[in-house]
RNA sequence: GGCCCGUUCGUCUAGCGGUUUAGGACACCGCCCUCUCAAGGCGGAGAUCACCGGUUCGAAUCCGGUACGGGCUACCA
């Protein structure tokens, strides 16, 4: 992007009020991704300034939720640095500070309008067709000494910024979308701290990201028509304007804001899903951008070298979980068989409860033969567990499919298949029991009875796995084992006709 | 009401005035591979670039308007 003479400082501000959602996910990982790209620092601050809908469990999952995500921040909880505090409910005293300075500066004033009378004049301008609906300026030529006295003598009291007569247009230097202008009559003397002793949002990040130093300011699109209100906090307050970046929503299927019933909103949720933290990653930044006509896999180290904000889209984007399936199953598809197993099998597998906690019901090999047939086989972490779960269960208690059974046992000369194969796998000797030597078994029974193959192979397959979709016959086999095998089979020998 | 933003295949996007018969990916369809299901390979269909006008020799690309969607306009963030 544009070369910056300063080193870039980020940062990505949740509240609190909820869990980390995707939309928030999105907007950390381009903050993030920006800061890597061009060697600065990425901070995380939280926004907690809302004491009733804000809490510290909140906090947790959104930590929690920004670790696995991979994004490490620089500074903030936990980390620290030298911009702190990085919760605003420790900052009270200084946005008081900053607001009263801006009081004594002429800056701001005190408004004694009550909440009535403001809904009043609302009111009225609406019956008046006045465009202008904001604030009629009632108490900016109060005296400074009244208004002072009123304060002390307990007068309930905003502090409102004043906007400069003379501050023609305000254009925002959008780095996503371009000059954006707003008209000077729009700006009304909002409030910046309110009756209860506490600043206003508009106010508090600002003092914020100007006393953190925050270059570059990379948040969601409702925030682009409250730009402007903060350009002229930044200008009472002296200090220099941040470039802003302001990213689109990201919408259901419906192409309605994302909720809770288009299903999963949360980052957690996606997470406990079975989603590869590198994958969600990968598709959530590909959600309004892109590095060239024809990349679809990103890794987070390309992401990091390479972000920009020039190629970030304007128009919202909605929420595909297919292609996430896609990108997932991508991710899982590049492990090796190694990394696989221990990362993705024995931990989904220990999750269902079906491998001990600790130490293995099988060999090394074993998993790793399992990982290279499930692999190409899934789409989440968590499909695994279904598809080995016949290698789990008892032979006496495997669980057949009725609909195979009925497909492919109950079939005339499917119980010829079964014996033939019986016979030629009681054959193989135990150290022989391997995916080769068993389809090298396997191989000529359909010739030899006259079959097709899949009349052949598929009563083994349901016989032995309970249903007709398995991965290759002679993996499949050699995951049960010779003795499961032969016992499965001659139990599906009794529904065979 | 006012102000601001957005609108390219179903979806995510490439595109920054001629290189475009608008490219890629997901999804979809077909074929190949094949013992099933996947994975993989090959191919196909799918977008009058929201609409209307203008600028230009030439516009998806620039300008204006309209429609639709969204945001802000709060002592919410």
């Amino acid at each position: 992007m544009t070369e910056t003479t300063i080193p870039v400082r980020v940062r990505f501000a949740p509240s609190p009020t909820g869990k980390l959602h995707v939309g928030g996910a999105r907007t950390a990982i381009y903050n993030w991704a920006f800061a890597r790209a061009n060697h600065g620092t990425f901070i995380l601050r939280i926004d907690d300034t809302d004491p009733t809908r804000s809490t510290d469990e909140n906090t947790q999952v959104i930590l929690r939720a920004m670790r696995w995500l991979g994004l490490e921040w620089d500074e903030g909880p936990e980390v620290g640095g030298e911009a702190g505090p990085y919760w605003q409910t420790e900052c009270l005293p200084l946005y008081r500070e900053a607001a009263e300075r801006l009081v004594r500066e002429g800056k701001a004033y005190y408004c004694f309008c009550t909440p009535e009378r403001l809904a009043a004049d609302r009111e009225a301008a609406k019956l008046r067709k006045d465009p202008f609906q904001g604030y009629q300026r009632t108490c900016r030529g109060i005296g400074v000494d009244e208004a002072q006295a009123r304060v002390d003598a307990g007068e309930p009291h905003t502090i409102r910024i004043k906007v400069p007569l003379d501050r023609g247009d305000v254009v925002v230097h959008d780095a996503v979308h371009g000059d954006v202008r707003f008209g000077a009559r729009e700006l009304d003397d909002f409030i910046i701290f309110r009756s209860d002793g506490t600043p206003t949002y508009n106010f508090a990040t600002v003092v914020d990201d100007a006393r953190m130093g925050i270059t570059h300011v990379i948040r969601g699109d409702d925030h682009l028509s409250n730009t402007p209100r903060q350009v002229i906090v930044y200008e009472a307050l002296g200090a220099p304007t941040p470039v802003f970046a302001h990213i689109s929503m990201i919408l259901g299927p419906d192409g309605k804001k994302l909720s809770k019933r288009h299903g999963a909103t949360s980052v957690e949720e996606y997470r406990d899903a079975g989603f590869l933290s590198d994958a969600f990653v990968n598709y959530l930044s590909l959600l309004g951008w892109s590095p060239d006509a024809d990349s679809t896999i990103i890794p987070r180290e390309r992401l990091a070298a390479e972000f920009s904000l020039d190629h970030v889209s304007t128009n919202p984007a909605i929420m595909d979980p297919k292609k996430l399936d896609f990108i997932n199953g991508e991710y899982l598809r590049a492990m090796s068989d190694d990394t696989f197993a221990r990362e993705i099998l024995l931990v989904q597998l220990r999750a269902a409860g079906l491998e001990p906690s600790e130490g293995l019901t099988h060999d090394e090999a074993w998993y790793v033969l399992l990982a290279a047939a499930l692999k190409p086989r899934c789409t989440r972490s968590s499909d695994v567990v279904d598809q080995a779960r016949f290698l789990y269960v008892a032979d006496d208690e495997l669980a057949y499919d009725e609909k195979s059974v009925k497909k492919w046992l109950a079939k005339a000369g499917a119980d010829a298949a079964l014996d033939s194969a019986t016979a030629a796998l009681a054959a193989l000797p135990e150290q022989d029991w391997t995916p080769a030597a068993i389809e090298a078994a396997l191989e000529p029974l359909p010739e030899r009875l006259g079959m097709g193959k899949g009349k052949v192979f598929q009563p083994v397959r349901v016989g032995v796995v309970g249903r007709a979709v398995s991965p290759g016959i002679g993996e499949t086999l050699a995951l049960a084992g010779r003795s499961h095998t032969l016992a499965r089979l001659e139990r599906a020998r009794s529904l065979a006709g």
